[in-house]
RNA sequence: GGGCGGCUAGCUCAGUUGGUUAGAGCGCUUCGUUUACACCGAAGAGGUCAUAGGUUCGAAUCCUAUGCCGCCCACCA
């Protein structure tokens, strides 16, 4: 039943069915039996795998990973160690959020129009088909890990446990909300931590500019109008008679005061030795002013998260209204003329160039934003981490990225994980509505919902209605449903409705709506009817009201009508006795306008003045409580959610212990720390150094012991891939054409580690030589077993010329066996490949088959047949099993021809 | 400004702690269709190992400078 093999491998017939047949082995998973392994309690060894990010497809730095975990995966596999490699996608927060907005400006969308529910249900969709696109992609490179295993970061359990880190953290003062100046982006109107900015070198002008007395330098004249101080160095004698004073200085919006202080910071040699301090809209000016703050006034903010300037703070100012909503770049060059027209420029220097940090991502240039945000206290942590490698406990390859590791952690700064998307892990902070105390990761009770009526005719005419019982009309029915599909997925226990008609259909027709998930109750309250309005009931408010606040005071009322106190008395009264019998229920308050102001204020503890400026609801607009356990400093029953989800790398450098916790049963205590962590050398700071110092933080432990860094890869003329560039080899494309196998040890060959790996067409076309010379071998070989006569074994009666050669290729293939273990065991992939390649081609195929040919003529005797037969077999099936890890496909569908109902994925090494 | 890495054959790179004529792939030249393989075989050309010093019996390898290239970090009013 010997199959005659083609001449040529075909990688394309044979792949997926060799991958089939190792999925169905059950042998991916650790603990698929092993009968060779003998003792299964030897050391498991286990690899996280780095969680591609689940918006793209992969690209050959992925084939990069996959490749080398996937060699140490199956050589520790062979080698009897159970062996776990654990799958997973990232949902990659900004840089998913970036590639969706991106397919949303296409469609002629943007994210800031979307609900925010609606914009992550999206995103889940677009991520879950990447992710399965992705899966396929692992498997076609042959990736032999557990897809029983396999997690997402967004996977529930593993949400919890990155609550449950920051809660820890928080608990300890180690994750704290601050106002700070942070790096905004303008383009996508978030935050970014200090690695996620990019210094590009800048050639802008530097401005000296007149302040009173002084004369200082700048690069960013529109920021003047946040001035709030001129600093010089303490030691500078040109000013020194100036310091603690206030000047008169003049400008653009007036004359100002404006006072001089010393700092360490100014460098006496820079510009003209004094610099504005703009505590707003730079960081070492905000560093200054926290250093001065008893002396001057704190930031003034004129630029808005837009990048305009923004002098709203200047009310009133005619001549500020010339500047204000202009862009940087504009308000520059006109206040650069301005000026110069007032004679306050006294020199520009053109040509000067300076670093200007910028987005990562899109090359905006950041606008330093002072804005409140969750950081985390990185020192404390970053002892341990730094600990853990002087310790040697972690080992880094190469291993002059341990210096870098070191060195970004004993230098590191408090880290900023809040990024103002929508795709992410919420961050579970609650915020008490009235005092603001936050409570972090708390148990929510109950949702409320305050829900404003759909539109009425008076509503779209633009009419007062008070009292005045009129009906929803077809769009205030349609803001109904709407407003119930919001409400569906929160399991409504109650609706509570003012009885007035417009509330009642508005009432019902959320009932209706969300009727699948749950049977709400309804009931009538009248106390939540809206305020009467008296005579002015049904005339228009355009013309009667300019704001809310002209409707009348606090008190005030007209005739016939209600004031405020009263509406709010006898809301507050309804809605606090339904608080009280239903707290634990998730509740849908269908009200008015008014009301629900007032109910706002009276939640919010606000003061009239402060009620009376909220803005009034659109219809149907929903308003979400959340009602927690009393806050413990004032005793407030209703909080709101931060609207800000975690830095991704926040969650991902929790990945290696959350991934084992949330898996099966004993895998934390079995697996962890894992044994690899490989990954580009890239994302060392990143991911890398979080992930120990989280681990070591939320574990004790660290996560694993040895760190493999792998290049960048680039193309035949150096050049980084990249889809602007039109160089980037599609790996699947590639892997189509040449085979896996051929890429896959294309992409180790000639390279160690933490150095960019060239790849080339040609590079790949010479490895799937390579295999198509292995497949020839084992032709040959093949082709030599067939005849019934040659079935048997013939014993030791054999020529001696060839007992000879038989113990002399042994002992030569056990040593080569001896080295490609040895370099393996040291990461040393390359000089394995090497080896490996030139015994089978130089050693094998042109050694050993050619001299043994002669003994497999039909002239020769029958034992020797056999038995060169047999040397080429042995010979061949340890070459396989060495480069099984390198090769899978291949090797493995020639051990099937050779020894089939056998797997060599699971032969002893 | 600080740090790291690189500079080895035309190209891309190996060369593990210093040890005999410095290696591989691709490319090139010549020859060869020998019953596994032309996605092949045989033979060959091609390197003062960036430069200058030094340590050593011996240096691509260790040390010191210099040059160029690349990267990372910090910072700049």
């Amino acid at each position: 039943m010997l199959e005659i093999l083609e001449s040529r491998y075909d990688h394309q017939k044979t792949e997926e069915k060799i991958y089939a047949l190792w999925e169905k082995s059950g042998l991916f998973a650790p603990e698929a039996h092993q009968p060779w392994a003998g003792n299964l309690k030897r050391k498991p060894f286990a690899i996280i795998m780095p969680p591609p990010n689940a918006n793209g497809s992969l690209h050959l730095g992925h084939a990069v990973f996959v490749t080398l975990q996937d060699i140490l995966i199956r050589f520790w596999r062979m080698r009897g160690r159970k062996t776990l490699w654990l799958p997973g996608a990232d949902h990659a927060g900004f840089e998913t959020q970036v590639v969706f907005d991106k397919k949303l400006e296409k469609e002629g969308r943007n994210r800031f129009e979307i609900p925010r529910d609606q914009l992550f249900g999206e995103i889940w969709e677009f991520t879950q088909n990447s992710k399965k696109t992705m899966e396929s992609q692992l498997r076609k490179l042959g990736a032999s890990c557990d897809w029983s295993r396999e997690k997402f970061t967004l996977d529930p359990n593993i949400v919890k446990i990155v609550y449950e880190t920051f809660e820890k953290l928080y608990k300890d003062g180690l994750a704290y909300r601050d106002n700070r100046i942070v790096n905004w982006c303008t383009k996508h109107q978030t935050t970014l931590s200090e690695l996620e900015t990019k210094y590009v070198e800048k050639k802008d002008p530097l401005y000296y500019i007149k302040y009173g007395p002084v004369e200082l330098a700048t690069v960013r004249p529109e920021t003047k109008f946040g001035d709030t101080a001129v600093a010089v160095n303490p030691r500078d004698k040109r000013y020194a008679k100036l310091v603690g004073k206030e000047i008169e200085i003049e400008t653009l919006i007036g004359p100002a005061k404006i006072k001089v202080i010393a700092d360490e910071a100014v460098d006496m040699k820079f510009g003209t030795g004094a610099v504005k301090v703009t505590p707003a809209h730079d960081p070492n000016d905000f560093e200054i002013w926290k250093r001065h703050e008893k002396e001057i006034p704190g930031p003034k903010v004129v630029i808005d998260k837009y990048g305009r300037i923004d002098l709203s703070a200047f009310a009133g100012n005619e001549k500020a209204e010339r500047y204000h909503g202009l862009k940087i770049m504009g308000a520059r060059e006109l206040i650069e003329e301005d000026m110069r027209k007032e004679g306050l420029i006294t020199k520009i220097d053109p040509e000067y160039s300076h670093s200007v940090a910028t987005c990562y991502k899109c090359g905006t240039t950041l606008e330093p934003r002072i804005l409140p945000q969750w950081f985390i206290k990185t020192k404390p942590l970053a002892e341990k981490a730094i600990r853990a490698a002087e310790k040697k406990e972690i080992s880094f390859h190469p291993e002059s990225s341990k210096k870098v590791y070191l060195h970004w952690l004993k230098n590191i700064r408090d880290w900023n994980i809040s990024r103002q998307i929508v795709w992410g892990i919420r961050i579970p902070a609650w915020y008490c509505l009235s005092c603001s105390e936050p409570k972090i990761n708390p148990k929510v009770k109950s949702r409320w919902f305050l829900v404003r009526h759909g539109e009425t005719d008076y509503n779209k005419m633009g009419l007062i209605q008070g009292a005045t019982d009129t009906p929803l009309n077809e769009t205030g029915m349609a803001q109904a449903r709407e407003a119930g599909q919001k409400l569906k997925p929160y399991n409504i226990d109650l609706i509570v409705s003012s009885d007035l008609i417009r509330c009642r259909q508005t009432a019902e027709i959320i009932a209706e709506t969300i009727k699948e998930e749950t049977g709400a109750e309804i009931l009538f309250e009248e106390k939540l009817r809206e305020r009467h309005q008296g005579e002015i009931e049904g005339l228009p408010r355009e013309k009667f009201l300019k704001n809310p606040r002209d409707e009348y005071s606090y008190e005030g009322k007209y005739m016939g009508a209600e004031s405020y106190r009263e509406l709010e008395e006898r809301a507050w009264q309804a809605f606090s006795s339904h608080h009280l019998k239903n707290h634990h229920k998730n509740v849908v308050l269908v009200t008015h306008g008014g009301v629900m102001r007032m109910l706002i204020k009276r939640i919010k503890n606000l003061d009239p003045e402060a009620a009376l400026s909220i803005p009034s609801r659109k219809n149907a607009e929903i308003i979400q409580l959340d009602v927690l356990d009393k806050c413990k400093k004032c005793g407030g029953h209703f909080f709101e959610q931060d609207s800000d989800v975690f830095d991704t790398w926040f969650s991902s450098g929790q990945w290696p212990f959350a991934a084992l916790i949330t898996g099966k049963k004993t895998d934390f205590k079995t697996y962890y720390p894992t044994d690899v962590m490989e990954t580009g050398y890239d994302i060392l700071f990143f991911w890398v150094a979080r992930m120990v110092m989280l681990g070591l933080y939320a574990t004790g432990k660290i996560p694993f012991k040895d760190v493999y860094l792998h290049g960048l890869v680039l193309d035949k003329d150096k050049k980084k891939m990249s889809k602007s560039k039109g160089n980037v080899i599609d790996p699947l494309g590639v892997a189509e054409i040449y085979g896996s196998d051929a890429l896959r040890i294309a992409l180790v060959a000639g390279n160690t580690a933490g150095k960019d790996i060239v790849i080339s067409e040609d590079k790949i076309r010479g490895y799937r030589n390579f295999a198509t010379k292995l497949w020839n071998i084992a032709r040959f070989i093949l082709l030599h077993r067939t005849g019934p006569h040659l079935k048997k074994r013939y014993g030791e009666k054999y020529s001696k010329e060839l007992k000879d050669m038989d113990r002399k290729s042994l002992a030569e293939i056990e040593a080569i066996k001896k080295k490609v273990t040895n370099h393996l065991e040291k990461f040393e992939f390359h000089l394995a490949v090497e080896i490996l390649y030139h015994y089978i081609w130089h050693t094998l195929a042109d050694k050993k088959v050619e001299s043994l040919k002669r003994f497999l003529q039909p002239a020769s005797a029958l034992e020797d047949q056999v038995a060169a037969r047999e040397i080429l077999e042995k010979l061949l099936i340890e070459s396989l099993k060495m480069l099984h890890p390198f090769m899978p496909f291949i090797t493995e569908e020639i051990y099937q021809k050779l020894n089939p109902g056998k797997i060599l994925m699971a032969e002893k090494w």
